[in-house]
DNA sequence: GCCAACGTTGGC
DNA sequence: GCCAACGTTGGC
């Protein structure tokens, strides 16, 4: 039976770690996530996933697409608890960002997480709402 | 800068 | 174990 991949989305401030850092630095470690269910979504993380990488609170788009390198292990930067983090690699940046407000706009996306849950920063994306921003979005990969 | 959502903390 | 107070996130 073939492997299914699963589909996700993070949120990063680009203040703090933004697309074109993740680009220059090609695999970079996904750290500092400090919320429960943020946390089991990135241990139900598995090497081939992919994920859309969001800048939260200055662009507030989908600007590009990340795979996940290596699955969860100890956050390096936590100093207490059993915080996890999973190592991404850049795939390629979104031909046309996807923005908040188009996917507010837009119907078939009403359940987004990213829309219902808008603190969660680790999401799971349904394969529906996976191909649907990859078809707003321009991107073929 | 404000506010809503929501997780965490601490008093009882 | 409940709940009010408080802190943080993130959109507007």
């Amino acid at each position: 039976m073939a492997k299914r991949r699963a589909h996700w989305l993070v949120k990063s401030e680009p203040d703090a770690f933004s697309w074109d850092q993740q680009v220059a630095r090609g695999v970079e470690p996904w750290t500092g996530v400090r919320n429960h269910m943020a946390k089991n979504h990135l241990k139900a993380m598995r090497v081939g996933d992919l994920a859309f990488f969001y800048h939260s609170n200055i662009g507030k788009e989908v600007v590009g697409v990340v795979e996940v390198v290596r699955e969860a292990y100890p956050d390096p930067t936590a100093e207490e608890g059993d915080w996890v983090c999973v190592d991404m690699r850049a795939v390629g940046p979104m031909p046309k960002p996807v923005t908040l407000a188009e996917i507010k706009a837009t119907a078939a996306l009403a359940e987004l997480a990213l829309v219902r849950m808008s603190r969660l920063s680790v999401m799971p994306v349904s394969g529906a709402h996976w191909t649907r921003i990859c078809r707003m979005g321009g991107w073929t990969g």
